[in-house]
DNA sequence: TATGAATGAGAGTTCATTCAT
DNA sequence: AATGAATGAACTCTCATTCAT
C-alpha cells in the first residue's frame, strides 16, 4: 500500500555509522551502475540511496547536492578505466607493443558503457563549470598517457615522430569520434573497425618512416 | 499568459493566426536559439512558448511532444548547417579544394555553437530512440557528403584513395573527436589547429601519392 | 508529423451546410457510441467532432457546452431504449403480459450498455442540475409505463393491487438495483437471474391474489 | 503554500512530522468531506493537501496517486457507515428485530451523503479495474451481513425463508435502486417512504408464513 | 552520523472555450 | 453555417532539498 516501498536489504551491514569518506565512496560506488545504465540525468538521490542501502538524508547529508554524487562517481568509473588502460600499456614489452595494447583495449564489447559514460559525463560538463574541469582535467591525463608512450617509442627507436603532442590529439579525437559514431551509427561500427581505423593512424603517422 | 513568464514580446507580428506548418516552424525555429544557449535538457514549453510569442495551448496544439519540438529545431538547426557546409564545398572549382573549403568550414568562431548542438542531440539520442535514428540519418548524410568529395577528387586526379569509405569515417570522426576536445580543454584548441590536423589527414592519406 | 492526425474521412456528404436542428442531432447522434463505450466523462469535444466529422467550432458553434452535446446524446440514447421497452409492451395481448416481456427486455446481454450509460447519466446529475432535471424526467416517464401496465393489468382482472404507484416504485427500483449489481459483482448476476427477481416480485406482489 | 488556496488553516496540529500510516490515515480523512460535497471527479490533490494541511507533495509522498487517496477515502467512509449498520443491528435482541433496525438505519436524513458516495464510488468502478474490485468486495461484504441476519432469523424461527441468497439479492437491489430514485426524484422519496418499501419486501418474502 | 517525512516550485500535458477567417 | 488555430487555467506527478528527530 505505501507509495514507496521500503528496500533495505542492500548492504545492510553499512548501515552503521560510517566516517564521511568511507560513507561517502560507498554511495559514489552505489551510483555508477545507475549512471551507466540509465543515464545521469535519468538518476535521482532516491536512486542513489536505495542503491547504497541508505537514507535519501544520509546521501545529501554527506555530499552537497546530487550533481556531487554523480560526478564522483563518474570519475570514480572514468579513473577506473583509464588506469585499467594504462595497466594493460604497462605490461608490454616495448612502447610501439604498449601503444598497440592500448588501442586494443579501447575498443572491446565491453567498453560501450565505459564510452557511453564518457560521453554523459562530457555533456554534463556543457551546464556544470565542475563537469567541465573535470573533463579537462581527464583529457589531461589521457592525453598525458599516449604522448609518454609516443615520446617512449621514438626513443626507442620504434617511432618516428616529430610532433608528438600533435599526434597526440589527433589519436585521441580519432578514438573518441570513432566511439560516437560506433554508438550511434547503424549498422554500427564493429569493435574490429575501430581499432583497425586507429592503427591506420599510428602506421600512417608513426611507422611510415621506421 | 502565465505570471512566471510575462514577456510576450517577441514575433508579435506572428500572433496572428497561421496555418499549422507555419506555426510549427515559426515555433521551431524559435526553439533554436535556447537550445543553443542553455542545452535541449533545460528548455521547457514555456520558454519556447515564450520565445515564439505564442501561448503554452499552441505549441501543444501543433506539437505531441516538447520533444518533438526540441527535435525538429535541433533538425532544422543542423540541417542548416551542414547545407552551409556543402555550399562551401560546391563554391570550389574542383573537389580537392570542395574539401578544403569544408574542411576550413568545420571550425570557425561561429561553429562553436553548432557543435555544443551536435553533441546535446547525440547525447538526446541516449535515451530517446526517435533521436537516435535521426542521429544515424544525419550522420548517413553527412558521410555521404564527405565521400562524394573524396571521389569526386580521386575521378579529377587530385586524389589518392583506395578506401573512400574508410577514409570518410576517420575524417569525420577526427571532425567530431576535435570538436570534442575544443569544447571542454583549456587552453581550447584554437580553430586554426583544429583545422591543420583534418588537413593533416587529408595530406597523409590523399595527397601522399599525388 | 502533424500533432493531430485530420479526419476528414467520416460523413463527408454531412461537410455541408445544413440547419441548426440537423446539424445538432447529426452531433448528438454521432456523441452516442462514444459516451456509451467510454463514460461521458471520457469523451471531449474533438472526440465528438471527430465522430461526427466536423470540426470543433461546429459542435460549439450549435452547443452552449460539452455538456450539452453530452446530454443530448443520453437522452437520445435513453429515450429510444424506453421507446424499445415500451414497444416492447404494446405487442403483448394483455397487460400482464405485456409487464412480463418488458421485464424480459430490461434484461438481455445488449442491454449492459444502456444501463451502463443510464448510471453515468445519472452520475452526471449529481454536480449538474440541468442533467438532474432530465433524469427526474426520465425517472417519471419510466414509472408512468409501468404505472400504467399495472393499472391495465388490474383492470383486466389479470394483476391484484391496492397501490399502483407504491408497486411501480419497488419495481422501477429493484430493477435499477439488481443492474447495479449485474455490472460489479462476481461471477456477475446473469440476466436470466435478473429477471427472475423481478419476475418473483409481480408474482409476489400482483399475482398473489390472482 | 501555492498562491491559488490559500488556506492553511485546517489541522494545524498535523504539521508535525508524522509516521507514514498516520499521515497516510489523516490524509484520506481529510479527503472524505471534500469527497462526499463534490464528487470525486471534481478533487484534485491540492485541494486534499489544502484540506489536510499538508503541501501537495506530502501528499504525492504518501500516496502513488490520486486515485489512491480518492479510494482510501472512499472505502474509508463506506466501511465506517456499513459499521454503523453493523452495529445497529447489533445492538438488537434478535434477528428479526436486527434486520428492521437495519432497514431504518440505512436511509436517514444523514444518509443521502453516504449513498451519494457510495454510487460515486460504484461510477469510478467504471473506467477503473481497481475500483471496480473494491466495490465488488463491498457488495459482498453487505450481502454477507444481511443473508447471515436472514438466517439468523430463520433459525430463530422468525422468518420464512427458502431462499436466502436470493432475498439478499433482492434487497439489497431494492435498496439501492430506492436511493437512486430517491437523489433524483422530485418530489424526493421521503425516508419513511424509502424504509416503507424495504419493510413491505421483508413481510412479503420472511413473514407471510410466519 | 543517520533518518525519512515534508516541502513546493516546476515539469509536461489536457481541453473546453473563443474568435478571426 | 462552418472552420480550426489559439488560448491559458488547471491538472497530476517529479524530485532536489530541508530539517526535526
Amino acid at each position: 500500500m505505501t507509495a514507496r516501498t521500503p528496500r533495505r536489504a542492500v548492504a545492510a551491514a553499512s548501515r552503521t555509522r560510517q566516517p564521511t569518506e568511507v560513507r561517502r565512496r560507498l554511495i559514489a560506488e552505489a551510483a555508477v551502475p545507475l549512471i551507466a545504465e540509465r543515464g545521469s540525468a535519468a538518476v535521482g538521490v532516491r536512486d542513489v540511496a536505495a542503491a547504497a542501502g541508505v537514507s535519501v538524508g544520509t546521501v545529501t547529508y554527506h555530499f552537497e547536492s546530487v550533481q556531487e554524487v554523480l560526478s564522483e562517481a563518474m570519475v570514480l568509473h572514468i579513473e577506473r578505466y583509464y588506469a585499467a588502460l594504462s595497466a594493460s600499456a604497462a605490461r608490454a614489452g616495448g612502447a610501439a607493443e604498449g601503444l598497440r595494447l592500448l588501442t586494443d583495449a579501447l575498443f572491446t564489447d565491453d567498453t560501450d558503457r565505459h564510452w557511453r559514460m564518457w560521453f554523459d559525463y562530457w555533456h554534463a560538463g556543457d551546464r556544470d563549470e565542475a563537469f567541465a574541469r573535470g573533463q579537462a582535467e581527464r583529457y589531461e591525463n589521457w592525453h598525458g598517457e599516449i604522448r609518454a608512450l609516443v615520446e617512449r617509442g621514438r626513443d626507442e627507436g620504434d617511432f618516428h615522430c616529430p610532433d608528438p603532442a600533435a599526434f597526440t590529439t589527433r589519436f585521441a579525437a580519432l578514438a573518441d569520434g570513432l566511439a560516437l559514431q560506433r554508438l550511434r551509427q547503424s549498422p554500427p561500427l564493429t569493435t574490429e573497425e575501430a581499432r583497425r581505423h586507429l592503427r591506420r593512424l599510428i602506421e600512417a603517422e608513426l611507422e611510415q618512416g621506421a
